[in-house]
DNA sequence: ATTTGATATTTGATGCAACAAATTTGTTGC
DNA sequence: GCAACAAATTTGTTGCATCAAATATCAAAT
């Protein structure tokens, strides 16, 4: 990895293919992406409280990246203060529920339409191959791979709109109800009601039809949201 | 204040006027507020580096809040990390600002529709007010008052539509491009473009017309948007 | 039983020292 | 001048002790 950075072919750093200078792998940055995995996984139930301390002694660091992960998240919504010391996993109410939903209906819309414009042939069959992974997974009853595939899906399709803070804001919308998510099985794996979305989706990016794409997307949130609302209301 | 908390009349928590339970006001709150203030005031040039001892040591605090601080402002955008342990302040690139332009019109543009459902008499007063304000700050010659005045105008607005994870993320996205507007004095402060936009804003709000305000709205963020390009394209 | 109030425990915030790693500076060579 | 390399400095990270404040516990009273 990284060996071509001393390749004498390469004349200048404008030509280097990519420089995401991210966050370096600290002890901080892995408990952020521990615990986050775990409150998206439903591992927590809303409402459940959460300390430093126990945080810290579960990932086996010390109060300080427990302390760094525990804000972050609360930074980001996926965690809330209930009291001044005290942190909870935020239960989906019905008006967040709706609020979020009405924030991801504009915003991976958009993604949406602005990924019509950049797909590439390579792009759409990963596409396909994640929706018969999804496929595969439902078949098989594994509900956890399946959500798993289905958020690699639509995020494959909003990376593609090179628009990365964007993607990060979508990212933390997914992370405020995927907890819930899980609470919906077997719901979800009978239903199927993702699939035909998906499937639009890939054909309105084939065609490179925008507008297409759009509407599929829309649809499959707001299917959804009719499935998550029946359990917060 | 709060004496009416022991008052028999009152019945039930249910009944109390506001419970509004924020963050307390710690160090790290405080330095996280004064940092992010000098920021979007345009106080740092882009580029500029910032390490954790000199913030801590201009806010005469110790390392953490300065901390907390730094890492709160990455996770929302307003700092960027150059390098494993350098954090700058991120220059507007052309890229970025149309990136952000394009979330600020479908975030904006959904605040301001939803707001035109739920404004008041008063709120719609109080945003005259801000915008004889915002006249006489620029009649004044007084730049950095107009756009203080500019944003809680806006604002105002937003806050309306009851969204408060909406209001937020707009929030994140105008402390990104803060520091830029600064730069755009003085012509801002001569075009006056925004003033009828919000002229507009205002009308359509008091005929509770979503779709005029929403347009307002957006010719307002675009109307910014062309300034803004001269300056990083 | 439920609520109130006092007590005890837990908790987040803060400061700071030590360390590893990155950045800066200085130097040498061309 | 300028690039490459090495030394010196700076810097973020981490762990932990301490403290004030919040929360939990429990007893007493209504």
């Amino acid at each position: 990895m990284f060996s071509d950075l001393t390749d004498p072919i390469l004349k200048s750093a404008a030509e280097m293919p990519l420089v995401p200078i991210d966050r370096q792998t600290s002890l901080g940055e892995l408990a952020y992406a521990s615990l986050k995995e775990a409150i998206v996984r439903g591992e927590f139930s809303a409402g459940q409280k959460l300390t430093v301390r126990a945080v810290a002694q579960a990932l086996e660091v010390s109060t300080t990246p427990a302390r760094d992960a525990i804000m972050r998240l609360i930074g980001e919504g996926a965690l809330v203060n209930a009291g001044p010391k005290t942190v909870i996993v935020p239960p989906l109410t019905k008006a967040a529920l709706d609020e979020v939903t009405a924030i991801r209906l504009v915003l991976e819309a958009l993604a949406a339409k602005i990924a019509a414009a950049n797909i590439s042939p390579e792009t759409i069959d990963r596409l396909k191959t994640l929706q018969s992974q999804i496929n595969s997974a439902l078949d098989a009853g594994n509900y956890s791979a399946a959500l798993k595939a289905n958020k690699a899906f639509h995020f494959l399709i909003y990376q593609t709109a090179n628009m990365p803070r964007l993607t990060a804001m979508i990212e933390s919308l997914w992370v405020r109800i995927g907890p819930s998510l899980n609470d919906l099985y077997p719901e979800f794996a009978t239903s199927r009601v993702g699939v035909s979305n998906h499937m639009e989706a890939i054909a309105g990016l084939e065609s490179r039809d925008a507008a297409r794409v759009q509407a599929a997307i829309e649809k499959d949130i707001r299917d959804g949201y009719r499935r998550l609302a029946t359990r917060v209301g």
